[in-house]
DNA sequence: TATTATAGCTAATACCCATTAGCCTGACAA
DNA sequence: TTGTCAGGCTAATGGGTATTAGCTATAATA
């Protein structure tokens, strides 16, 4: 029964090029290698399809952002947490399932309510809920100032978001995004995070200036894995 | 030749609610108060009214984001740059055509590269702009921490386009959205702001904390007076 | 007044697309 | 071996949709 999967995957695959109108059954079909009447062996319809792939994005929301598992460890410096984040960044920005399940929802938000609500789930309240976690462990590791981690984490995640949104639609500027994702980072540094040798230093904020740090970066890794197309 | 518009603003409506290839030429037809057919003697085919529709959104962007005259008078407080934010985020919700331009535009953006380089320039380029210049203003009148105004207009206007994106495809959870939003606001004058009586006071930033300021808001205003459906 | 262009209409066309009916084959269970 | 059934196929159906052809009436123009 790997026809099913195979059909949930070349739906995914059209849904985000194309939009879910903008695909046919027959199309579907023909990416699966088979014809468009055998798939209703698999799926009562096209919203079948479309429901099951909704089920999909909901236990993938499980997996990414449900446990504390991908929370990692807590980074303990400035230059690790900017590393370990651009890492992950980067790694949602290239994914080829992460990248079309976004680009299928990012169209068709507006359908259901439920699609609605899933949209909201994987673009805003998993990445908030997940950096808020690490916000608070860094905090509680005195690494970080101390304030409400949910309202931080929207500000450390919110820009990222948007920019990879831009590089899903953009992708030719992909590098010049990567460079204002770090920068946004840096900044976020610059603003609330404490060096470790400054624990307990209270309220005080370091020094607002750029500077250091402008290595780690940039090894493209920008072959999109992505197959049959 | 007020049908040649009546079709554009129904078709905008149509396209927003339903998407491009979700909506009839017929509908927009039916919407007009026209037959199909006579909907020809207007534009060349469907293609052709989805660019117009681009044409208008570009020219809306200048309209809106190409002068400097929709900045306005440059805040002389905390209070009064929350208050004066908080109502143009108010407006940018509500309002009918910016509405349905910005879900047009997002259901859209992976149709053509057109169609994506306007959707930035909506989402992303022309509001960091635009606050990127009255943040300007605001260190040019030692309100406001010096820094890069592009970058912190980013952190500024990022939560606030994602909630928006949150509050157009949920809009039951528009009072919560809003308040959310402030709260932010109310973040980034704490981290960034100096009140006029701390001016020349260099690089410190004013305590963190929350308290005062929570009147101000809330008047609803939320009827959409948005007519025809 | 005569003419012409504009902007509507009906009818028709040609295509696309989701879905159904019904047949066939090959694997596996009895 | 025989029966069953999952999963493929072809052919057909029915509805929708973009677009064109061609007619008509009204309003502007000569």
């Amino acid at each position: 029964m790997a026809t099913k999967d195979k059909i949930l995957e070349a739906a995914l695959a059209l849904f985000a090029e194309n939009g879910y109108d903008g695909t046919s059954v027959e199309e579907i079909a023909k990416q699966v290698g088979i014809k468009a009447p055998s798939l209703y062996k698999h799926f009562r319809g096209k919203e079948d399809i479309l429901n099951a792939l909704i089920d999909s994005a909901e236990a993938r929301y499980e997996v990414f952002f449900g446990s504390d598992k991908n929370i990692g460890q807590i980074p303990q410096s400035r230059e690790e947490f900017v590393r370990v984040t651009m890492e992950k960044i980067r790694f949602t920005m290239h994914d080829p399932m992460i990248r079309k399940m976004r680009k299928f929802l990012v169209q068709e938000q507006f359908r259901s309510e439920r699609l609605a609500e899933v949209t909201t789930r994987h673009q805003l309240n998993g990445i908030q809920r997940m950096y808020a976690k690490i916000i608070e462990g860094m905090m509680n590791e005195d690494l970080i100032v101390k304030d409400d981690p949910a309202l931080l984490s929207m500000e450390l995640t919110a820009p990222a978001v948007l920019y990879l949104a831009k590089a899903d639609r953009q992708p030719q500027c992909e590098q010049e995004i990567l460079e204002e994702i770090e920068k946004h980072l840096r900044h976020f540094c610059r603003i609330y995070m404490k060096e470790k040798f400054e624990k307990g230093s209270g309220c005080q904020v370091s020094e607002i200036r750029d500077s250091d740090f402008h290595d780690t970066l940039m090894n493209p890794d920008s072959d999109d894995k992505d197959e049959k197309q």
